[in-house]
DNA sequence: GTCTATACCCCGATAGAC
DNA sequence: GTCTATCGGGGTATAGAC
């Protein structure tokens, strides 16, 4: 694109991430917070320490642009989680629980605050911003595939795996929005549990 | 409170809802679709068919009043068809599947336009607003209250109904958020047949 | 209780120098 | 690529007549 983007992750040596990763970082924590509407594009170049002037260079479509990005964003850093999750545990289900407790550490340490960013962005503007939900939805589905591809490594019949992928991240996310409103983890603690124990129910006994 | 406050719900004869429960309505729908900080006080009182004059009258805490009043209705009403669920079905797996369904029915019909408004109007917020944030807490409480109670009532263990009660809300939560994003009723159901095997097992297996 | 008018502020976005 | 200045509009909330 422009002759500033190099590859993909900027790599500029030793002077720290580059002005549009910053921005991207920016909006991601912020619109997780304060959502879509409450955050302002003022706000993101203060907080990346940017010029108005850099972020519409790097953004031309504006906000939502920048919510698409930080979308994006948050989807590729709760993926990384995920993964490792799911593979540092021998088994699926263990896989699972681990990542409900990863997410109650990250809710727990920021004193409540950071919730998925991916839904605190794009709830209340699915319906008005098409390319917001979309990507919205590009990130549930990828999550969903990472956990149902785990499953069938693990023996699963492949339709038990994809609708217990759809269940696992709906109940995460569920879950990890009730520990938010109660600044309590036990939702997620509880969450963990249920789905360690569904999951385990299909797989001894694969088919309802 | 004010001459007008008769009692509760109010009741004006054949003269159709008060101005006060107008303004509640319309909040109430309104931060459903756009959220808290996507929904402006003069779109409130225009949808609700009144002046920026009486909003203030009725609600002299502004905005955050207004949040709360509508996130106790929102409450409200779902706890109804909870209930409703809850109550038509011999067995609470049934009862909760039944109420995947009706949200997936909500849902479709908007054409995924009304989520959950518990969670559009305080997302964003939970940070900055202490009593929204209070508001949406109570009214999962009170949610998972009425799972709790069915599930007793049939046989579960306190326990057992108590911690099933908050998977129960939390997916429901999840899912509807994702139906929503995806525009497809999948999550839902998925997540309904997945809470009725999750709830039979507990019935039994009491114990893990 | 209802209505109009308005004070005061910040919003998203753009222009154009450097 | 970065920065400042600004435009036009809409935001919340209030004042005060009726």
């Amino acid at each position: 694109m422009t002759t500033n983007a190099r590859h993909e992750s900027d790599d500029e040596g030793d002077a720290g991430p580059g002005t549009r990763e910053r921005i991207v970082v920016a909006t991601s924590r912020l619109m997780q917070r304060q959502g879509y509407s409450g955050t302002g594009v003022k706000q993101i170049a203060a907080e990346a320490a940017a010029t108005l002037g850099s972020v519409y260079h790097f953004f031309p479509g504006g906000k939502k642009e920048l919510a698409v990005a930080a979308i994006r964003h948050g989807e590729r850093e709760f993926a990384e989680e995920l993964a490792r999750c799911l593979a540092a545990a021998e088994d699926p289900a263990d896989g699972i629980a681990a990542c409900a407790r990863s997410l109650a550490g990250g809710m727990r340490e920021s004193d409540w605050a950071d919730g998925c960013p991916v839904a605190s962005t794009a709830l209340g503007v699915t319906g008005s911003v098409p390319d917001i939900r979309r990507a919205a939805d590009e990130a549930f589905t990828h999550w969903r595939s990472l956990v149902a591809e785990r499953l069938r490594e693990h023996g699963f019949a492949g339709d038990d795996a994809r609708e217990l992928a759809y269940t696992v991240i709906s109940t995460l996310e569920g879950a990890e929005m009730a520990a938010q409103v109660a600044r309590d983890e036990a939702p997620l603690r509880i969450a963990g549990a249920h789905l360690a124990r569904l999951v385990g129910l299909y797989a001894a006994a694969p088919r309802s």
